[in-house]
RNA sequence: GGAGCGUUGGUCAAGGGGUUAAGACGCCUCCCUUUCACGGAGGAAUCACGGGUUCGAUUCCCGUACGCUCUACCA
């Protein structure tokens, strides 16, 4: 099984290096809103302070890699704009990344902090720990906890002879290394956007530092990597805030106290209904994407619909995570990304977790499909367009239709429906629109427009306009009456935009074509 | 159960001892438009509860309730 590394992916040319971020999205499959934004915030405080951003992708759990995660988490933040195309993905001054490689390093920190009497080894096998919280287990107490309380009763270097713990381990006895929890201390941090946090230590249990197969738990990874890296600030999900004071004594612990980064503990995002962190899951049962791209599961086939797939555009993307939990003071919602390092505030993202409403997610994007020249999403567009057998032979048609019709697209993929008649004729009409009014008289209106339009030379909107009204008047029918029918045979539905504009896009032959074609199969 | 964190309309939110408590999404009405949109005008809807402090509390303090996270050899 390959080992699912770290990597210092970006170095930003322009960088000078006053501060660096990290940021450790899980390598468990896919990449969720909340996931993104983490790397988001932390991508604009650095470009803010000028500082280096480090992202790195960790597993210590190796029964939870997943094959292509790395790919996919890069793939993601490319397409967000968050790291540039050209970022090395290996290397940089801090290399190794791979866990694997640093396994040692993590195991001499473990054995130091032994060593200071600060950490044990533990020998309870997993059958032993389920039976003491199973043994200590009560209605007020329904988890016990490897605590100060209880590690005196355990299979541990505190509680073995000194004989007795060398044995076991010449013996190749498997054991962790837990960080020993002191009593009556109280924890104290900063964090940058809640203010002074603290911790009795009596209350927090003896985590496990290094796991029996050497590798180490976040806690204990963490912390190494975060000193070594010299990473001066850390922003992460409020999740791991009950965790803060191991990894604050860790630091104490190692002497590195005063090389500590700067905590910011991120609000969650939410579920929209009910309550509860935004899950995978929550994407198929609600209808919307909780992935900024199509993500499969290499292990089970299923397929978590992202954001990009379903015609999002990465600047409303980005816009949309950004005030999810932040907002500058003023009432401007719409931010690009060079505004957002502008005027993005730590201190300013709320405390409180924000449920995630999809219909505002699509209002972003109608927003920015309507501010960003057609241009900047047309190859998107004509990707989507070949999709459904549609191919495009002028590109300059193309991106002015596109301009015509932007402000009607919320998503990208709506493109296909609001343009698409202006490049390949409707296969279908919304015949039942029009058959109930329809006759004799508006049968005959249409042949004399078309063969009055093939007469036509001057094709124009107001032309042809002119040309439908007069034709109108002349069988005394009310020109409201045939325009719908007219949309419907020129698009096969009622949308688009105004109806001469279209036929004077889609020019005299294919017009009259569509007529004909139309009156047949009403008729 | 414990710990930590939180709580302004349905949702995102501004504000912060005296305000008609901004704005946005969504919803509703109307105008524009003989399609759908865009645009414009308007509407309904909010400070979790109880105490304190204060001349005055949505704002400060304390409780309560509720919610969330954690409580793994996962992150």
């Amino acid at each position: 099984m390959v080992l699912f590394g770290k990597y210092n992916v970006l170095s930003l040319q322009h960088m000078k290096k006053k501060v660096r971020v990290r940021f450790a999205p899980s390598p468990t499959g896919g990449l969720h809103l909340g996931g993104v934004r983490t790397v988001l915030y932390n991508y604009l405080f650095a470009r803010q302070n000028e500082g280096d951003f480090i992202l790195r992708v960790e597993d210590t759990d190796q029964t939870r890699y997943v094959e292509g995660a790395e790919k996919y988490i890069q793939d993601c933040l490319q397409w967000c704009g968050l790291i540039p195309d050209e970022s090395p993905l290996h290397g940089g001054p801090f290399a190794p990344y791979r866990q694997s490689e640093r396994k040692q390093l993590y195991r001499q920190y473990a054995e130091l902090l032994v060593l200071q009497g600060q950490a044990y080894y533990a020998f309870d096998t997993p059958e032993e720990l389920d039976e003491m919280r199973s043994r200590f287990k009560t209605v007020e107490n329904p988890s016990p906890q490897y605590n100060q309380v209880n590690r005196i009763k355990m299979r541990n270097s505190l509680t073995l002879g000194t004989q007795e713990v060398q044995t076991l381990i010449t013996e190749g006895a498997p054991y962790v290394i837990r960080i020993k929890m002191p009593e009556d201390e109280t924890l104290t941090f900063t964090d940058m956007i809640r203010g002074e946090i603290s911790f009795e230590t009596n209350l927090v249990d003896d985590k496990v530092l290094l796991k029996a197969d050497g590798m180490p738990t976040y806690h204990l990874a963490v912390v190494v990597d975060d000193y070594l890296m010299k990473i001066t600030h850390a922003f992460r999900g409020e999740e791991w805030l009950p965790s803060a004071p191991v990894h604050i004594l860790l630091w104490q612990y190692l002497g590195w106290k005063g090389d500590m980064p700067q905590w910011a503990h991120l609000p969650l995002i939410l579920k929209p209904d009910g309550h509860g962190k935004l899950s995978k899951r929550d994407g198929d049962r609600l209808g919307f994407p909780v992935f900024a791209m199509n993500w499969t599961d290499p292990k089970t086939g299923d397929l978590i619909a992202g954001f990009r797939e379903l015609g999002f555009l990465p600047e409303a993307f980005l816009n949309l995570l950004a005030v999810l939990g932040w907002n500058d003071g003023t009432e401007q919602e719409l931010f690009s990304k060079d505004e957002l390092i502008e005027k993005f505030s730590i201190e300013k993202v709320h405390k409180g977790g924000a449920k995630f409403d999809f219909e505002k997610a699509k209002w972003f994007n109608h927003e920015w499909i309507k501010r960003l020249p057609a241009t900047h999403f047309a190859p998107q567009v004509k990707e989507l367009f070949s999709n459904e057998g549609i191919t495009i032979a002028d590109d300059e048609k193309f991106i002015s239709v596109l301009e015509l019709v932007k402000e009607r697209c919320t998503l990208l993929t709506d493109f296909v429906q609001q343009a698409g008649f202006f490049f390949k004729a409707p296969e279908q009409f919304d015949i039942a629109s029009v058959k109930p009014k329809w006759t004799e008289d508006k049968a005959l209106f249409f042949d004399i427009v078309c063969e009055k339009l093939t007469l036509l030379e001057n094709w124009t909107t107001q032309a042809i306009e002119a040309l439908f009204k007069e034709t109108a008047a002349e069988k005394n029918i009310k020109p409201g009456e045939l325009q719908l029918p007219l949309r419907i045979m020129l698009v096969g539905g009622k949308f688009g935009p105004p109806v001469f504009d279209i036929a004077t896009i889609i020019g005299k032959h294919d017009t009259i074509e569509r007529i004909r074609k139309a009156v047949r199969e009403i008729g």
